[in-house]
DNA sequence: GCCGTTTTCGGCCCGACTGTTTTCAGTCG
């Protein structure tokens, strides 16, 4: 599928373009790609079928992309782009990464200092070769060091499970403030995306001054980064940026709308105003000069014409389309969870005992939690063999009696290893006497795309295996997902009736949100799992709850919002 | 370069802050 590949390309076209300063063109070419980021149906396939008519049927791609994309199909390359990266040989991604660089100034720099990447970047600004430039200046040469200091040490964005309980901390603090009225998260946080690259909070205050002031000399600033009455940035020192905006309540809805994004949705939603003869700002909704919404929200959307639209959708990936329909989906909530099934237990390599594990899930509220220990090929973790998982049942019948009158159950299954050739590393007949079965790939992780989507979903086909734990096998910034074709696997899924997991572990986040709404697209069921190793670890549910949300999922999609009895009917 | 529920031409999202200017371009979100 060259999709992605061509979407690519034009992002960078419209980079080049923006370079030349060339207006309106960059818009268009970026509009193209991220309609080809997103477009279900194979570009090769709309061209083979049709012609180059066909290709512009697909949402802002005209008479001269689709050119370019018959031009790519047909030669492998395309021309203006192939001129762009000669002319400028530039590691774009790299040098825009530098806080303050955009490409207006890249092109600059590379005109007067051939510079052409990150290391070229550091030996000019240390030569003090930058700040005699036109438009630049002692300050830009410092904050360029400074930036290239900071991606030294901060390769990346941060995982949601690890800046989201910072963000929960300095919110409370800023909450404590008496000159704050009110206060959120927004940003990328409050979409809940699976990596933050920093955090945005939002205010109301009569008194801005004094809430920028505390904001700013918080013992957690390294850095104060900009400061102005309504908007404030600071570098802490456990490394991210946090972006403070004050204004005033008649704004608070229009202003959390907006600074939550994203971009693209913020940018779809305006233009709807414009339609509508209304102008849409951080500020409010208005009518010529007059504000008619702003307060709430729900105000401001509704003030547009639309009902109010979760922050987990806000990515102009259908929902504008489907709140027009007003058929946006209930999502599913952490308050509709009722149990966890991917837990383990000391009898391998987890920390807490069975019981231990079942008392905190009473705490949480749950109705039934599963122990589903690793099996005897991870010997690194423990894993158990036939005998003692026949032992390990006995023990959960004993507890269960204990449970008995207290509307909680604990089920027992396990977490077999799926081997290269599709076969499980526990017999059947023990797998048969267990509540339920996950299995998972642990093991030979870059096979080929055909053997790996053949080992999964030979593995799918086994009647005793109810549950396909982490299904792609990626860990966020370490490791890329198994080589699979996930259509295939959607399909052998649904036939036979197997269910994904959303693992809810803040490094694995898997399934992920795109493939979630395509499992959900395709009818098959999800349940969300925390993968636990430890008792308090039963908390990361809200990730994968986050993840299911922003996959468009509902309470029916998401078999553990169900009570045990019915729940046990979704396994073989 | 793309697009049209007033348009096939004339628009293309909007505003704050910084650093460099001396009225503004670039960057960011």
């Amino acid at each position: 599928m060259e999709n992605q590949n061509l979407s690519k390309i034009f992002y960078e076209i419209a980079e080049f373009l923006e370079m030349d300063g060339v207006r309106f063109k960059p818009y268009a070419y970026k509009k193209a790609a991220l309609s080809l980021e997103s477009l279900k149906e194979d570009v090769f396939n709309i061209y083979k079928n049709g012609d180059n008519k066909a290709l512009q049927k697909i949402p802002g791609v005209g008479e001269n992309i689709a050119g370019h994309i018959e031009e790519y199909l047909k030669t492998g390359k395309i021309k203006i782009y192939e001129e762009y990266k000669k002319r400028l040989p530039l590691k774009i991604d790299e040098l825009m990464m530098v806080e303050g660089l955009g490409l207006r100034k890249i092109k600059i720099l590379y005109e007067k200092l051939g510079i052409k990447n990150l290391k070229d970047l550091e030996k000019s600004a240390k030569n003090h070769k930058i700040s005699p430039l036109f438009g630049f200046g002692e300050k830009t040469e410092k904050n360029i060091l400074q930036g290239i200091e900071f991606q030294k040490n901060n390769k990346g964005k941060m995982l949601l499970g690890e800046i989201l309980p910072k963000a929960k901390n300095i919110l409370e603090k800023l909450k404590n403030l008496k000159e704050v009225d009110q206060i959120s998260l927004a940003g990328s946080l409050r979409r809940k995306k699976e990596t933050i690259g920093d955090i945005d909070i939002l205010v109301v205050s009569k008194k801005p001054k004094i809430v920028m002031d505390f904001f700013v000399s918080m013992p957690e600033v390294k850095k104060v980064l900009a400061k102005g009455e309504t908007k404030s940035s600071i570098y802490t020192k456990d490394g991210f940026d946090i972006d403070l905006r004050v204004v005033s309540e008649k704004s608070y809805g229009s202003a959390l709308q907006y600074f939550t994004g994203s971009k693209e949705h913020n940018i779809a939603l305006r233009k709807i105003a414009i339609e509508k003869n209304l102008k849409l700002s951080e500020y409010g909704v208005f009518k010529g000069k007059k504000q008619i919404a702003g307060k709430t929200e729900e105000e401001v959307y509704k003030a547009i014409g639309l009902h109010w639209i979760a922050p987990e959708l806000r990515e102009n990936q259908g929902e504008i389309e489907t709140v027009f329909k007003n058929e946006l989906p209930e999502l599913v909530g952490l308050k509709d969870i009722k149990g966890d099934l991917h837990c383990h237990s000391n009898w391998n390599g987890g920390k807490n005992s069975i019981e231990e594990m079942a008392e905190f899930a009473i705490k949480m509220g749950y109705e039934y939690i599963g122990i589903s220990d690793h099996t005897k090929f991870l010997r690194i973790e423990n894993g158990l063999n036939e005998e003692q998982l026949l032992k390990q049942n006995l023990e959960i019948k004993k507890l269960n009696e204990k449970y008995k009158n207290k509307n909680f159950r604990v089920l027992h299954g396990c977490e077999a290893n799926i081997m290269t050739d599709g076969s499980l590393d526990i017999k059947d007949e023990v797998l048969e006497k267990l509540d339920y079965v996950i299995a998972g790939i642990h093991s030979q992780l870059k096979m080929s795309k055909n053997q790996m989507t053949e080992r999964l979903a030979k593995a799918m086909e086994n009647p005793n295996i109810d549950i396909i734990s982490h299904p792609t096998g990626r860990l966020i910034g370490k490791r890329d997902e198994y080589q699979l074709d996930f259509d295939k696997i959607l399909e052998t899924a649904k036939n036979t009736g197997t269910i994904l997991e959303i693992n809810s572990s803040p490094v694995r986040l898997d399934l992920k949100d795109f493939y979630i709404r395509r499992a959900k697209n395709e009818g098959v069921k999800m349940i969300i799992n925390t993968d636990s190793h430890e008792k308090n670890q039963l908390n990361l549910m809200e990730y994968g709850v986050s993840m299911a949300r922003r996959g468009w999922t509902e309470k029916k999609d998401i078999i553990n919002t169900l009570p045990v009895s019915e729940l046990l009917k979704y396994f073989k």
